[in-house]
DNA sequence: TATGAATGAGTATTCATTCAT
DNA sequence: GATGAATGAATACTCATTCAT
């Protein structure tokens, strides 16, 4: 495994980088805010290589002093925002696929699921594309960590627990292989359709592609209904 | 498009970065060569952060003066590491399908052309993982310029073609769209697959499992004999 | 033992920092000297919290990454003036004393050697007794690596070979415990007297009472010749 | 006299940084205290480059507000632990010496009251010979003002009482120049035989040896006893 | 008075790139 | 062409100090 050089110390990135100070105080609560809203625009505008944490501090308002209050180092600060992003995304699902809890309360079918899932994530995507661009492309090395955070740990679950409860549709045997495929896929070719130069067609069409692709892997058949 | 701040010299990127000159002696692409492997070496080593120029020049056993003899900036150097990976994928590719002028010689039927070529890659990627990790997953905003690179291109037009020699048995329309979700899905699968933490089960399961994903999509069954 | 965060770095202190490149062209050699008289002229006027590479950098009419160059980090400056000192030191004494090969050769008693010892040293220090109140008052905490430089090394075993020449005359039993004493005495004394605001008298008068002080201790009595 | 730039701010330090305010009541009092004793834990613990107000305020159970209450600067507070630290060796003294007021009821001869003197001194100091590590070899630039500080004046003037009490005994001339050869040899042969790495020997053999020096040096012969 | 959040000047160090030899 | 010494802009992070509450 390699021990990747992140921020400038080369000490080997212990797992999650947490805010220094839970902020519970509301002035603390609109700093952070502000300081993430700052280093989102930095990063959109400027990319990886281009963010600092004196513009961001600087764009944000404040001092670095303050940026480093709340913030233990650079890369906690795209840490936080990739965080925000991944409840996003579980929150769009929750809206999409209601709480697992609530199970047959449901009654559409897997392929009406994945359709709201994927329209909510592309919808999602849809407002900041270039954010989520060098969040999700610049920096997947964040992933691996980030795949052991409890919000994406959550997304893995949530759709794990969907085709559990479809398990009865669901071709494929091995559920663990096939939640993996879902996550990878979906992750990956929302992200492409969304982000520049995008997918060679309208959203609409790549989502309804993406559904397709999903439920003819889970289902067995790519159209809903094939005369 | 963001003008990614990735070299030094805040200039955006202009494209695709080339080689200064084109060597045409043994030397030169012996120095080429040189320059390329040790390119690899520190970066699966030491990751993007740990990665320069005087390191890369030392470790190939030569100046750094060289090494901007033969590549205009930092970026060059990954960028002709990333083609060179392009590279070896369309080779696989070609090994994998048979050149698309000798149509009709190949007349196994879709399915089992997809399978041989994600064989293919997953044991083109199983080489040097690592590698492939910093290329892909800390530099995939080179996938944009890349997408544009000839060789990449060229594994576009292949996958196209296939498409088109199985038309009969392909279900989407778009055959623009259906190629853009092949490369997209395959890339991301078999990279997220090779990549540690990889997927959840044996490289032969992965490899299945993405054939069928692909292949449901296309065929409009994910297993090849459903009774 | 505490670890003396002594540079930013706060990384326990490996013995002592070597130059990063001996230097073998005069050019080399003449931006050494540059840059090492430019840390004294710097350490001189603001002191240490004063000095910084930069303005070292500066003054000495190079970049700062030319001061990188040859030396490792900040403290490797302030160790090479010390050596350098040190190695100044060392041949003062060998000048006063003799090597001591040549023993024998020099009939003096001991307090004559000892005076010149000391006249010597007090003589070396006036050149620049600011730059050495900086180097052993605000730095005595490089005396312990310090300790082990071979230059130290050899000032210490040479007064040892310096007792051991003249053990008939020498009263304190122990001569490790004696070496102790007289290299503590003479340094920190001859540096008082140097550094403001210095003794309460002449440098000739001061010199005579480290003499006095040195010879008491070995000799059993202070004054040359008591009647 | 050197504009040691000690503290942030670079204006040259104005003498002796006086605590800002003379605490009366108690609890100030046990305030200041609380503050000294953390300044020193954190002293001895992380050095000099380590220390810091926030952290000292920190372990103080203080807040930084309060430190600077009492503190005007930083440099105040080690001045004013080496100010206690004086004072100890001043109250230590005063107990091995007695007052000078009291002379005469003390008939021991010098030689005696010297092996005290050191014997109290050297003890002093081994109780904590880190702090006083970092306070006399880390900062010894404060002892050019410390000798004008009030204790340490004192201090030379009892070695000076001393001196004259015996005057009789006393071999060298000038009264000034003993004394400053006295506290200087004392103050730094006591340290460096506490401090690490310490004198090869015994802290009773070290403590023996700093006598015969004085008591050489004052009264013209190293042993008590010469047959 | 006490607090501690906020400040922001200050600094060591890196590394892409150049150019005289 | 090849070299590698020299350059110097850039940047993460610290910490003494202030001041509104």
């Amino acid at each position: 495994m390699i021990p990747v050089a992140n921020s400038r110390s080369d000490s080997p990135m212990p797992s999650l980088p947490q805010p220094r100070r839970i902020p519970r105080q509301s002035r603390s609560r609109a700093l952070v805010e502000a300081i993430l809203e700052a280093t989102a625009r930095v990063l959109t505008e400027r990319g990886y290589a281009g963010t600092n944490t004196n513009l961001v501090a600087e764009r944000a308002g404040v001092s670095v002093g303050s940026v480093y209050q709340y913030f233990p180092n650079k890369d906690a600060l795209l840490t936080a925002l990739h965080e925000r992003h991944a409840a996003e995304m579980h929150a769009a699902m929750e809206r999409a696929l209601g709480s697992p809890s609530a199970a047959g309360a449901d009654t559409r079918d897997l392929r009406s699921k994945l359709a709201s899932l994927v329209q909510a994530w592309l919808a999602a995507h849809r407002v900041a594309p270039e954010l989520h661009r060098v969040l999700e492309k610049e920096f997947p090395f964040f992933d691996a960590p980030a795949d052991q955070s409890p919000t994406d740990q959550g997304i893995r679950q949530r759709i794990r627990a969907l085709l559990d409860e479809h398990r009865s549709e669901v071709v494929p045997q091995d559920p663990e292989l096939a939640t993996w495929v879902m996550v990878q896929t979906m992750e990956s070719l929302i992200h492409a359709a969304v982000i520049p130069p995008g997918a060679p067609c309208s959203a609409e069409a790549a989502g309804q592609a993406i559904v397709d692709l999903l439920a003819g892997y889970l289902c067995g058949q790519a159209r809903r209904a094939l005369p």
